[in-house]
DNA sequence: AATTCCATAATCGTATACAATCCTGAATTC
DNA sequence: GAATTCAGGATTGTATACGATTATGGAATT
């Protein structure tokens, strides 16, 4: 794993993390001393993460975690809407055994569901259908999401229903019926982006945390 | 406009217009020379590329232009089904004539069709959705299979058929006929995807091409 | 003659260094 | 007192330089 990847990881981990909220600037430096290796590297790094709109780089003054709009909200989950069934049509026919513990695992990883958790469950129904573009694209769609995502997910429910969704979806999967796990991904995603429409209409301030 | 920005498109523009094919190695030290400046810019800017999957990075051997099996081109097309769509079902009440005659004008700018013109056309049709992050999806979609794309369309029927489609999407999209608009570039989509799928069958070493 | 081995050359990946740009805050002026 | 100007510091963006890895070509060996 070159070192570039290695960068690449520690950021989009800590944007899972919710660590990067919308409107932190990434200093170069820094981002460098703490990983113990030299600028270019941080600012290869970066710039992958910026061509999936991760990260914004803005001329001479740096790298910064983009604010989303309702608007960009809605996009984003039209996209997985577009996408993640696909991806979860394709791989129920050959989920593993593996994949399926994989899923579980990620379920009862936490007592309260992180982003973290949250895309690794997703990940291990999505990875058998062998689509590392389709992969690639939804999960930077999900690190898009994740700040807003910890934002409702804590302060509505506590992901009761989200985790009950869930845990009805990897049924749906084990017992092979592909077209009822996409439906029940589709409601899934939905509620979500319902969830959250409604941050940010309640909550316009949301998208500016932390900015400058 | 950054130095980055610059080699970007300069090597996106290449890759439409057919000179990198698939298999072909860039080596830094030739572009940076080419384009008048150092090394670090373009490396940014490969891994920018890299991280749409339009190229890859090689541990100490340098970038490449992968080259697509039969199952990465299903991918794509699978994946280009699923949101181009979307886009355009949200871009068709709210095309400005301007879009249209950009579209008209990609259609009628060359004799016949290439792959820059093809995504000149489906661009300007997406682009009033206001959709971004989408819009960079596809494109990047495109620019994958735009090698693979110029092959049957000069190989089989010239791309009559194609331009055909493409005019009756237009049609549709200046009436304003949403649904019919969609329902033409899916099975637009989906011809072109069974094309490709004759040309890896039937030419098995399409992938090969100027491979080492 | 084919193969292995090694030295040379070429290329990549990263670190260091420096110029260009931008933010900050105090002194100045209205 | 508020707005403006202008150094000083900090950060970015790019160039140059160098160690590390890989490809290449010829000699020695089987």
């Amino acid at each position: 794993m070159s070192t570039v990847d290695i960068v690449e990881r520690a950021v989009m981990a800590e944007m899972l993390q919710g660590v990067l909220v919308p409107g932190t600037w990434l200093r170069q430096d820094d981002l460098a001393e703490r990983l113990g290796v030299s600028k270019i590297p941080v600012r290869e790094a970066l710039h992958r993460l910026a061509a999936n709109g991760l990260l914004r780089f803005e001329n001479n003054r740096g790298v910064v975690v983009p604010t989303m709009t309702a608007h960009d909200a809605e996009e984003t989950y039209q996209l997985r809407l577009g996408i993640e069934p696909l991806l979860l049509r394709r791989a129920v026919p050959l989920l593993s055994i593996v994949d399926l513990a994989e899923a579980e695992l990620a379920l009862s990883a936490t007592d309260r569901p992180t982003t973290q958790a949250n895309w690794d469950f997703h990940a291990a129904l999505y990875r058998a259908a062998g689509w590392q573009r389709g992969m690639a694209m939804v999960e930077s769609l999900h690190a898009a999401v994740a700040p807003y995502v910890m934002l409702y997910i804590e302060g509505l429910d506590g992901g009761a229903v989200s985790v009950d969704e869930h845990v009805q979806i990897l049924d749906a999967c084990r017992a092979g019926q592909t077209e009822q796990a996409c439906s029940l991904l589709e409601t899934h995603l939905r509620e979500a982006a319902d969830a959250l429409a409604d941050v940010f209409t309640k909550d316009p301030d949301a998208r500016a945390q932390h900015a400058d």
